[in-house]
DNA sequence: CTGGTTATTTTGTTTAGTATAAATATTTGT
DNA sequence: ACAAATATTTATACTAAACAAAATAACCAG
């Protein structure tokens, strides 16, 4: 058994870790808990004795067989909560993510799998994002930032991903929300910013907002 | 805030509260929670502190009603989850306890706003305890136990008063389910036991069966 | 390859939360 | 009023988590 903070170090490991970078620094992980790179280090040490990490001292961490399994199991929770949250209790997506956090650490294998099937099997949080299936496997879609498509391109918004209240509120107003087709309209060399048409509305974009929308392109 | 435990502290008091009796000893507290006397005066004294009871040395120990508040809420969130996992995800009715026990922690006065409304405003939980309103009061049905039913006398099956496991799986097999007619056939002095009738079938009843099982007359 | 910089770990403390045994004090029942 | 039952105090212990400061290792520029 481990405990919330433990759960949260594995999650943070889980999230840091992508397909090419195996080695995730104290530093790293310091930074996304908002913690100081000695407590990382002492949690390390002790989620390397109960086998879920790998720690090589002074070169990094990562996770075992079964430490991804558990990341992944508590990233599914979460992501599966956010979904019950949204389509049946109604929350606006900005507002899931904090309760998600404390629902995530709930302790009973049947409430997920009877959850998941109340839900229907989702394969995506409402932020888009793939959940993870019961046995930590996880497969994304194929997506891109909003950012690096040219004039004239076109596709579905399927993602985003800074997921902070302000930006999914800012979405909300200009009528952005997944599964919405967008298209290229314009392209500004200057300053990276776009002009999109979504819903027969034309509307300027950012290259802060497109570097943080995922598009799966069509 | 309260910490898991002091929350704990505080559902026990409410617990042990009831109409006639005010001052809850340390003992009673103690036993409630499989823990030390010494324990219980230390977090009382701590509650107190906090003006969530009221707290008279050698006396015992009472809530304020904002502690009542507080206490009836986590009653509220205990029994709403209760009923989410029985009528939502099809929990059988004797596994919904100890989940029930974990979610009733989660913080968010809007989850519990919004679960109650998805729930349709329930009012009794799956073992026919009432539901805290959002003001934290609590209205009771009239009811009593079996055992006090004399030969001939009938009521609608309404709670139970011990909800282990063992004895709600017990009711199961038996086909004793809440809102079920029971009427008494034949009671027998010697040893308090039953022989009732329910959906036709004639079943005997044992004083501790009885002793367990809330009716409402009729 | 060397010294300085940066990143990481170690060490020693700190804090919060909870719990306990043993000693002491109070209340209760007779 | 006194013994028995109950409750509190005191002094301790343990766990989990975090951190600052000091020590150490790795990296990099010249």
């Amino acid at each position: 058994m481990f405990s919330q903070s433990e759960e949260n170090y594995l999650k943070a490991i889980f999230h840091l870790t992508s397909a090419e970078k195996s080695g995730i620094t104290t530093n790293e992980i310091a930074e996304k808990l908002a913690t100081k790179p000695s407590s990382v280090t002492d949690m390390i040490q002790k989620l390397s004795d109960k086998k879920v990490v790998i720690y090589k001292k002074y070169y990094g961490v990562e996770l075992t067989d079964s430490g991804r399994k558990i990341a992944a199991n508590i990233v599914r929770k979460h992501r599966l909560w956010e979904v019950f949250l949204v389509e049946k209790l109604h929350f606006p997506w900005d507002e899931v993510h904090d309760i998600a956090e404390q629902l995530e650490h709930i302790q009973s294998l049947k409430l997920i799998r009877q959850l998941d099937q109340f839900l229907g099997f989702p394969t995506q949080d409402p932020h888009g994002d793939p959940i993870p299936d019961i046995n930590g496997n996880l497969k994304s879609i194929e997506k891109c930032l909003l950012s690096t498509l040219e004039k004239n391109e076109s596709g579905i918004c399927v993602g985003v991903d800074d997921s902070s209240s302000e930006f999914l509120k800012f979405l909300d107003k200009k009528g952005i929300t997944l599964g919405k087709q967008i298209i290229v309209l314009d392209k500004e060399d200057f300053d990276d910013s776009l002009l999109i048409e979504i819903e027969n509305q034309k509307i300027p974009i950012s290259k802060k907002i497109a570097n943080n929308l995922y598009i799966q392109k069509s």
